[in-house]
DNA sequence: TCTATTTAGGTACTTAAATTCCTAAATAGA
DNA sequence: TCTATTTAGGAATTTAAGTACCTAAATAGA
């Protein structure tokens, strides 16, 4: 693997899914045209959405004519929300490595993974569902 | 986990136990040393020195009296190069969430991820051992 | 009302990465 | 030469993420 950057497949897809749904606005969009589309596995998919859904960050209808609809407008949706739901929640501050004891006294790595962590999260931040 | 960036627990202790060896020179130090002083596990850390010295990074040396050495100047070595030794070699310039083909025509992410990747490896770069 | 469709949610399986365990090989020192 | 110490390396285990499976619940439309 070669991400630097901690992002899961899982909110891939979910940040993937949301924007074809918001592009299709108004309409409802089911698991099984955003897997095509997305050309992913459905399961998965459907799995990332009934977290999101629960999240309160899409709609979503069962039976036919079913699906998954925003919940909120799409300028209201940042990734940030997405990847906190989907994969957890940031902690800025803290040892970039989850360490919470370190033997050396000031950190080796000098604030440096903290500067980036904290452009990650702002550019996360920055990143609405409505600019795609 | 909260871990934006993807750093490895091998990788941190690579770079931990270097800083020691570092600080320590000319004397050589052992995994058991190197694991109460880091208060690591033993076992996980010999792992990871074993890939740093068949890497070309360290010199061993068995028996008793033995342990690790650097194999070249603290300030010839950076965490990059230990990064790329215990994690992944890094690629720049790619999706940076490793898919090689995508739905949508531009990257949903507009190279946000690929500039931060950058810094990241920039930074990575600049870090040398003899800073710490 | 019945049926087909679609999400909900729990469980189980698969896979890859991270970590640990165990035995072999090297070597310093007695 | 013998023993204790220490790294080497492969195998095994653990863990977490991803994926699949199955049944239940909801609902639109016939």
């Amino acid at each position: 693997m070669s991400n630097l950057i901690n992002i899961s497949e899982a909110a891939s897809l979910a940040l993937h899914g949301l924007v074809l749904i918001a592009k299709n606005q108004p309409l409802r969009m089911n698991v099984k045209v955003l897997a095509e589309e997305l050309n992913a596995s459905q399961t998965h998919l459907a799995k990332v959405f009934q977290n999101l859904s629960k999240a309160g960050l899409v709609r979503s209808l069962r039976g036919p004519s079913g699906g998954f609809e925003l919940n909120k407008s799409a300028e209201d949706i940042t990734f940030l929300e997405i990847y906190e739901i989907i994969d957890s929640k940031i902690m800025l501050g803290e040892c970039p490595l989850g360490k919470n004891h370190c033997v050396f006294q000031s950190c080796i790595f000098d604030n440096e993974l903290n500067r980036i962590s904290t452009d990650i999260y702002d550019t996360f931040k920055k990143m609405k569902l409505s600019d795609f």
